[in-house]
RNA sequence: GGGCCCGUAGCUCAGCAAGGAUAGAGCACCGGGCUUUUAACCCGGGGGUCGGGGGUUCAAUUCCCCCCGGGCCCGCCA
């Protein structure tokens, strides 16, 4: 999990809200302390990609820091979240559901390539902001830097100056930690090319230092096994204009570390290597000390179902928010940080639920033995609220009941049938509609739309069966009293010798396709009688009984 | 080649990071209740060598080591 981490003393004090970010923020806290570094603004970081779609991994690695970013403050310290937008990255491969045609594009710096939704600047500001977007959602803050802004700045002048000028020890850290013997011999810099725009084709193989310039010559690279050729351009950056950027691995993030003066930093497993490289040129190369670590796993796809129809969409946060709330979705980020979990959207019930859980637990409505144990889930709630909890519980109700009361709604009243099932059921107690109630209702209304629509089911019936059926729909054309076509059910069902409960079994499949639903008297009034009878007579002719 | 994660009820998992009492939940299953049967809800029930083996300890699902099984990340891409 954490190996940089030793165990903290073993007293059974509970730190801050008892969370694992509150113990992490405690040990950022007693480092710094040690390393004599300022303690006034402890700032920690997020990197964010801007050459992709931005996916439940993104919006998590985000919202881990930020929990950190708040434990801090928790603590009596200030502390500043930095989301750093990596949108002077090049592409390097056209996402899934994208355009065949931003082929051409390969090798430009996101911000240089037009937005294919033409809704942003550029196509690196279009997936930056939506991150942004779920970020706010969340209410996660955040002060927002890009690569882009940075580098036209001049903001990591001063590291950029002291990696070129150690190139060389650079280049050998990066061989001693990755067997990456590439930097070796080329600068750990991109110079964008001033002929063909590209960013990943440029080969900077001298550094003039009175110049503050790069010598460099596009001569084309091997990008994720396809080699993207150069335009043969040789030319000269100057550094402190921003015509280039580090190289991710070779020292950009020990450069902002340095120049923004990170404490904390959590990274994906897959950045392992890089983040090795980057502490040892912080340390070695810019005299700074790395801030602290804490890796976690990835999450993995469990992709079972069609996510969306729209092309592109991977598990984004998107799609999330369409049936569950920001904080379940901070639920499942925030809930564990150690171990690889495979999720998928049909986690999000549970997630919802999960939260209510806790707010129980929060609000005292459910009492936890161990004191440590009801201090972490309290704790947990208040991170899923940013520490910004409600001061009232909500209104809860399963996730399930809402989405098969949902998909049951009968066309055209579709709310008034939700809420008086609720209030049948118990959950509701007047007709008051509260916007909390009303996002469940949204969200499950997503949810069916999505994965559960109600499809009439080609039902094979049996001569009996259609006999009752017939007569069933005799019944209803005379009757319009809920509780009367209930009771004709049951007469239809014995009139013809079957099981009443077989009986519903059947017509629950015709008008559901499935073997249950709600009670069937008020449900037909509900759902309009010619609907129904209609529905039945397919259901006949199709038998051909 | 290097590193990491997971293995707990039929299924999906929680608990393990600061070791502590008969190991939990949801779903599924069985029985009962809600006097016309569904849904929902309530009550009760069965079900586990906590992957295996060793070690530390008064005490291990939890900490350490080894093994087996499943999976992931990295390998001159950032």
């Amino acid at each position: 999990m954490m190996s940089s981490l030793e165990p903290l003393d073993k007293t059974k004090k509970i730190i801050g809200h008892g969370t694992w970010y509150d113990k992490v923020a405690f040990r950022i806290i007693e480092r710094e302390r040690k390393l004599g570094g300022g303690l006034d603004v402890i700032r920690v970081e997020s990197g964010v990609a801007a050459s992709g779609f931005p996916h439940i991994g993104s919006i998590s690695e985000v919202a881990r820091n930020y929990a950190v970013s708040l434990a801090i403050k928790e603590q009596g310290y200030k502390s500043e979240f930095i989301v750093f937008s990596d949108n002077k990255d090049g592409l390097r491969k056209v996402p899934e559901g994208l355009p065949k045609s931003l082929e051409k594009y390969l090798g430009y710096p996101v911000t240089d390539i037009p937005d294919p939704y033409n809704c942003h600047q550029s196509y690196g500001d279009h997936m930056v902001h939506l991150l942004l977007e779920a970020l706010d959602k969340c209410g996660i803050e955040y002060r927002l830097i890009s690569a882009v802004e940075a580098y036209g700045k001049g903001l990591l002048n001063r590291e950029i100056l002291d990696i070129l000028k150690n190139a060389g020890s650079v280049g050998e850290i990066i061989c001693e930690e990755t067997g990456q013997k590439k930097y070796l011999e080329a600068l750990p810099y991109f110079p964008v090319c001033a002929s063909c725009g590209r960013i990943y084709t440029t080969k900077a193989y001298e550094f003039l230092q009175k110049e503050n310039k790069v010598l460099y010559s596009c001569e084309g690279m091997e990008v994720k096994g396809k080699w993207l050729e150069g335009c043969g351009h040789k030319g000269e950056a100057d550094y402190t204009k921003g015509e280039g950027k580090l190289s991710w691995k070779a020292g950009e993030l020990a450069a902002r570390w340095r120049a923004l003066e990170i404490k904390f930093e959590a990274y994906g497993k897959d950045l392992t290597d890089s983040i090795k490289v980057n502490d040892r040129i912080s340390r070695e190369i810019l005299g700074y000390e790395p801030p602290l670590h804490a890796r976690y796993e990835m999450f993995l796809d469990k992709s079972g179902r069609k996510i969306s129809k729209s092309a592109g969409n991977v598990f984004t946060p998107q799609v999330w928010l369409r049936y569950g709330s920001p904080q379940s979705m901070l639920l499942l980020t925030l809930k564990r940080f150690a171990g690889t979990r495979s999720i998928s959207v049909t986690d999000v019930p549970r997630y919802m639920d999960e939260l209510d859980e806790l707010e129980d637990i929060y609000f005292g409505r459910v009492k936890i033995g161990d004191s440590i144990e009801e201090a972490k889930l309290k704790g947990l709630y208040k991170y899923c609220w940013l520490m910004k909890p409600p001061e009232k519980p909500s209104m809860h109700i399963p996730y399930n009941v809402l989405t098969y009361l949902a998909k049951v709604a009968p066309e055209g009243s579709e709310i008034e049938f939700i809420i008086k099932k609720l209030k049948d059921y118990g959950y509701l107690k007047d007709d008051v509609v509260t916007e909390d109630l009303k996002k469940r209702v949204e969200y499950a209304f997503n949810w069916v739309k999505d994965f559960e629509e109600i499809t009439e089911k080609e039902v094979e019936l049996r001569g009996e069966e259609a006999n009752a059926i017939r007569h069933l729909i005799q019944k209803i054309h005379a009757i319009d009293e809920d509780e009367k076509i209930q009771s004709a059910i049951f007469e239809a069902a014995r009139e013809n010798n079957l099981n009443p409960k077989d009986f519903f079994k059947t017509l629950y499949n015709i008008l559901l396709g499935s073997p249950s639903g709600p009670r069937l008297g008020p449900y037909i009034i509900a759902m309009g009688k010619d609907n129904v009878i209609r529905a039945l007579e397919r259901s006949l002719e199709k038998s051909n009984v």
